[in-house]
DNA sequence: GGAAATAGAACCGGTTCGGTTCTCTTTCAA
DNA sequence: TTGAAAGAGAACCGAACCGGTTCTATTTCC
């Protein structure tokens, strides 16, 4: 399985909620309440997210963060780039690094090029509007009825995909 | 990073090795030998495969692996799928897995099942033959100038994308 | 019947990753 | 002016996962 870290897939669902309102700044801890992502986590991917200019910070009492762009502007490889670093299923193809001891015979390295490509361009074709899109409710709901526990726990509860 | 597996990246560089020659068989010493992957991993790998139907194994004495179709015909997603698992960013686009907690109204879904497709579409699209066109010389030469180490450790040299 | 090969499972150590905690800086308002 | 609230940044830790090995069973040919 190719998978997504958590990093990436608690940072769309943060986006998300910020998408929503795409003018207002949130706080850190409003957004970890939003979204029931550890309020330590939040922290750690809105800093990320900030850092590559995904975000806007304001610092001091009233701070928080906004979108530094409109949600179409966004796109989803822009995000993952951000909190897992460059996108490419080997290293190999990414020029710069050479630790591979066959670089000049690899037979392979023009077909794993197009295929990071590929998945590149699909990541970068979904913007966050695209992912926030249809939103119903709030993004996690206080259960009416909990789905396995009694108390839902707030750490877990936000992953888009779990595994 | 999202990163391939070693064991799809050994995968991918013993099957080039084999598409060179389809109808040939060759015996997994044999296949470890000229990648340079242990034979130890390289067994594991073959028996992968053969399960997946992407090889035909002959047991016994002058047993071996032979690739199960042309080379044409076997993409590289259906390799990594037989080494890692279903591809997919997020298993919530996987149907029948559902420990989400937010199933109903996770607003991502949509985008999510959309890039999934996306990046197995281009998978999918890159044969095996493509990946083992222009192959020069044997995959692991035995280094006229070794390029760091006296002695090439034979199990580190044949990693497609080092990292 | 023995050697050579695949089949399959269990096992183990190390790296990486998810997550937390701590300290420092900035800002605003009382 | 001072303290509380917020972000910035780095260090740290436990646990899961992964790469890799080893062991045993089974098949096949000479």
């Amino acid at each position: 399985m190719i998978r997504l870290s958590r990093l990436s897939d608690y940072g769309i669902v943060i986006l998300t909620r910020l998408a929503r309102e795409p003018g207002r700044a949130m706080a850190a801890s409003t957004l970890a309440r939003a979204t029931a992502v550890s309020t330590a986590m939040t922290g750690k991917i809105l800093k990320l997210l900030a850092r590559a200019d995904i975000l806007v910070s304001q610092r001091g009492v009233r701070g928080g963060y906004a979108l530094a762009r409109p949600p179409e502007a966004i796109t989803v490889a822009e995000i993952i780039e951000a909190l897992d670093g460059p996108i490419a299923l080997t290293s190999c193809a990414d020029p710069g690094t050479h630790d591979c001891g066959i670089e000049a015979l690899c037979p392979a390295r023009d077909g794993w090029r197009r295929i990071n490509r590929a998945i590149r361009d699909a990541l970068a074709g979904i913007t966050l509007a695209e992912m926030a899109q249809a939103v119903p409710g709030d993004l996690v709901p206080t259960f009416a009825t909990p789905p396995r526990a009694a108390a839902p726990e707030p750490a877990a509860a936000a992953s888009i995909g779990a595994r």
